[in-house]
RNA sequence: GGCGAGGUCGCCAAGUGGUAAGGCCAUGGUUUGCAAAACCAUUAUCGCGGGUUCGAUUCCCGCCCUCGCCUCCA
């Protein structure tokens, strides 16, 4: 499989370094709140990834953190006036259940940050003993950017643009400035302060909590080793978060860190920045009240390059849900065909364990996802494939296998059928149902004025009447 | 200002140095008593201006516009 690497800026082909499985690392959620779709894209192309990873041959270790410990986590925890482990237990759950819904695949590991507190600090005390850190007058420790030659090799960012800071000039980079030595270097350990309530350990530099880049400094090296395959999260991590994961590693290990950098861009909505207060962020649950499914947000998010900027509308939605639809159906037909009567149900795969497959059919879709994870493409191949296919002139047996395939391209992208009779959760009025069953039997008797005059007197009542070959179905207009 | 992404059919979105996938919508048709569904078909010369080339949407230069990051946001 290739993908593109963000530090060496081309295509890769990924090995596993130890020959055996594929080690990655995925930054978590920080559970202070509801993921939204923003962050789901990121773990959704992780997830695909994976899958393909995996169909390819290829065992993986997969880790994904819970940030449960930062500013955010204790501001809020504090103002709800829970405990912090209440508090971010509680969106970690939910969290959890968004992911299951949209059909991720459980990270082999999931560590939370305050659960590896003492394997941050050992990883400070490195940097200290090996000149890399030094506490500053406020107690916090900071690591000094400036001991690491390499410090911007990821985002291509030099030491004096980033002395420079933004364009603006920030109040906050003023204000930190007399505390660190250079205003570039960032906090491991932050000294216990006021606001942070009973949220603080004990450490060698006194009591407080640690930094965001280092807890998942940590966590590689307590999982994956001191060097592992692959590193991956949102465009927005580049800089600062991995390049001082990078940083804090390499500088207390010596080695490489990451082998290979997976980043995925952002998310727009509307042709703009999802923000909270341009009112344009969704979470999966808000989508779920419109009428969508987690699966027809896993197609959206898909539907573009994870490498370019993906325009979330609620129209794509809709369209997603009748381009599943229409898979669905080409599945039942090639399902029909080979005279099978399995149901094409809209069953999950969450603990499912992917091993390889060779397709016969849909292989070209499956190609466009090893050649830097081209999920749209692969997308539009499956339809151009369905088309090709000529369901009514395949064998049964031919219809099976294909049948069989497009399953499992669909498991590679994550994706499931919908259920074809979607209407279950719809309850007809028993009027409406009677009027439904007159016009019916009308029909059957070849009263055709009788039956049309039934239909449009339900449609005044708001139902649309569709036959089918051997019966009907109601649905609400609108 | 620095770094980066992008401007492709009404909407979403791939791709390629030789005249542009796919989804949704629309239109026409087959089928159906009529609808629906299904199936078939049709719809773009790729932001603007130059350059390189036999040939560029695809490479180079300039310009315009959008968006992201630049210290803790996936």
């Amino acid at each position: 499989m290739k993908l593109y690497d963000t530090m060496a800026r081309e295509m890769r082909e990924l090995t596993a370094e130890d020959g055996e499985s594929f080690r990655f690392y995925c930054c978590g959620p920080t559970v202070y709140g509801p993921a939204h779709i923003g962050n789901f894209r990121t773990f959704v192309l992780q997830d695909v990834f994976r899958r393909v990873l995996q169909l390819s041959g290829q065992k993986t270790q997969h880790v994904r953190n819970i940030t449960d410990v930062d500013d955010k986590t204790i501001r809020d925890s504090r103002a709800a006036d829970k405990s912090l482990t209440e508090f971010t237990e509680a969106w970690t759950v939910k969290f959890r259940a968004d992911c299951e819904a949209l059909n991720l695949l459980a990270p082999h590991d999931e560590p939370s940050a305050v659960a590896h507190i003492p394997q941050q600090v050992a990883l400070i005390e490195e940097l200290m003993e090996k000149g890399h850190a030094y506490q500053s007058e406020d107690r916090s420790v900071y690591f000094k950017v400036t001991s690491f030659e390499s410090y911007g090799c990821l985002s291509h960012l030099d030491q004096r643009e980033l002395r420079a800071g933004g364009s603006e000039g920030s109040a906050a980079v003023a204000d930190d400035e007399y505390e660190k030595d250079a205003v570039a270097d960032f906090a491991l350990w932050k000294a216990r302060k006021e606001e942070d309530g009973e949220n603080f350990w004990p450490s060698p530099w006194g009591e407080g909590r640690p930094g965001w880049h280092l807890e998942c400094s940590a966590m590689c090296r307590e999982y994956l080793g001191d060097t592992f395959d692959l590193h991956s999260g949102g465009v927005d991590l580049v800089f600062p978060h991995h390049e001082n994961e990078i940083a804090q590693s390499e500088a207390a290990s010596g080695k490489t860190f990451a082998r290979h950098w997976f980043h995925i861009t952002h998310l727009m909505v509307d042709g703009g920045k999802m923000s909270k207060s341009l009112g344009n962020m969704y979470t999966l649950a808000d989508l779920q009240e419109r009428g969508f499914t987690a699966n027809e947000l896993r197609y959206v998010l898909i539907s573009g390059h994870y490498r370019h900027p993906l325009n979330f509308t609620l129209q794509s939605m809709a369209d997603a849900k009748k381009a599943l639809l229409r898979i669905a159906k080409a599945g039942q037909a090639l399902l029909q065909r080979a005279g099978k009567r399995e149901q094409a149900t809209g069953e999950g795969d969450c603990e499912a364990d992917i091993l390889q497959h060779d397709f016969v059919y849909f292989k070209s879709a499956y190609q466009s996802l090893l050649q830097d994870l081209n999920t749209p493409e692969a997308l539009g191949r499956i339809f151009s494939e369905l088309r090709e296919l000529k369901v009514d002139q395949l064998r049964a047996e031919q219809a099976l296998e294909a049948w069989s395939d497009l399953k499992w391209i669909l498991l590679a992208l994550g994706l499931s059928f919908p259920q074809v009779e979607e209407k279950a959760g719809v309850e007809v009025p028993a009027e409406i149902s009677e009027l439904a069953e007159q016009r019916w039997q009308a029909k059957q008797a070849k009263e055709w004025a009788q039956s049309d005059a039934l239909r449009d007197k339900l449609l005044e009542k708001g139902w649309e009447v569709k036959d089918g070959k051997d019966g009907y179905e109601l649905c609400p207009r609108n």
